[in-house]
DNA sequence: GCTCTTTTTCGTTAATTCTTCAAAATAAAA
DNA sequence: TTTTATTTTGAAGAATTAACGAAAAAGAGC
């Protein structure tokens, strides 16, 4: 993954510590969102989608805690990782950090380097989960990638081949769309020529067995898989 | 792109084989060229810069593996596609053919079916070359281009696919402005077959659903977006 | 070879999206 | 100010595109 691909989510009320953060992050290539307060912060990461909160404690209107809290109750943001912003000294914060699921602290004053470094740290996380994708879950979905089976809370759901594949497809990233031409590269191979109308059935059989509401149309543009309740 | 873009020169010594391949890209609106072998390959690439390149591996003068070489040396044609035809078996110039810069193989005999498919899964990559930023933050507007979301302060924004691609243009350069051909280059792609008036209709939706402020006319010229406040 | 499952096709229907048209409004130019 | 060119607006019709129902075709297992 490029890091240009790559989002951070900037939460914080100083304007000052925005803009030099924010500054430091783009030039090292992420995307950089920014928020001022926790529930603005809470807000935009539902829209954003960003691989990474960096997160103030001490924020007027909602805390970082509870703004973290928040997030992590948020189905469609579980994987995202959220790291504190937090000045030296206010180590009770750190304990409370990790309890409300923040996955690390990084200590203000902030040194640019040591940021830049602390970031590309957590990063790489998200290459290492990406690779021992065999088995995902969304909330009560378990998707096992290696045998081929697809879970409903206690039911187990049978998807055929092309099914399995199309599914697995479309989970890979919720939210985003695949267009046609790519569900095609990717569940067809490029060797095999089908209709048009042949995607839309498999989702209709996936829509049937999986639920409605996972699947959105993107009309003249392709499908999506969405967390229910998130997107509608 | 439409397809009546694209360029694709055919090499091959079998007039049968330039026949019946090249009225196969034709009738998918292909513009096609053709050249008997690899000497008039590398000539002709160099007048036309065609997108994609059919090289048959056996011809006499200069055969294919040279030709890809000789063409992947020109600077001008760094980014043109290449692949070979191959008579099936010939498996040693699978091998021969990728160490020469080939981006992929056809076997023959050539079904037609499979050559447009291969064709157009090859030519998919130039559209996948343009990559922007996925996501893009204006004060309380999010553009998530992946997910083909907008959303204005708390509200989310359903715009259909013309009106996104147009919206999403207009904001990849905040005060530009775009100019009414550009527009429809890059909404509708040049092979233009609407009235003037459309672009102006899809501006009012965006107006309507964006926002009136955000959207500027400059007669005669074009549309540019601005931040609200901003150049009024 | 036969049966059951999976995959694909097809015609129809329903809905959305896109485009056109012409009158009214607006801005620029003379 | 009047003229001219261009855009806005409202409404309607055309064209795309996807959902649906059903069934044929292709594969897999026995």
């Amino acid at each position: 993954m490029n890091t240009s691909d790559i989002k951070i989510l900037l939460v914080d009320d100083e304007p000052d510590i925005l803009e030099i953060v924010g500054y430091n992050l783009k030039s090292e290539g992420y995307q950089v969102f920014t928020a001022n307060n926790g529930n603005e912060g809470v807000e935009i990461a539902q829209k954003v989608h960003p691989h990474l909160i960096l997160l103030d404690i001490m924020m007027p209107e909602m805390d970082g805690i509870e703004a973290c809290e928040k997030i992590r109750a948020i189905k469609s943001l579980e994987n995202v990782i959220i790291s504190f912003l937090t000045a030296r000294g206010e180590d009770y914060s750190q304990v409370a950090g990790f309890d409300a699921g923040a996955d690390d602290y990084i200590t203000k004053p902030i040194k640019p380097k040591v940021l830049v470094s602390k970031v590309k740290s957590l990063l790489r996380r998200l290459k290492t989960e990406e690779k021992s994708n065999t088995t995902t879950q969304f909330g009560d979905i378990i998707i096992n990638r290696e045998e081929y089976v697809v879970f409903k809370g206690e039911k187990k759901i049978s998807l055929p081949r092309k099914e399995f594949e199309l599914f697995s497809l479309l989970t890979s990233k919720p939210g985003k769309v695949f267009k046609r031409e790519v569900i095609l590269d990717n569940v067809w191979g490029n060797e095999v020529v089908v209709g048009g109308r042949t995607i839309d059935v498999h989702i209709r059989k996936l829509r049937e067995k999986i639920g409605d509401n996972y699947f959105k149309t993107v009309k003249g543009v392709g499908y999506k898989f969405v967390l229910e309740g998130f997107d509608k």
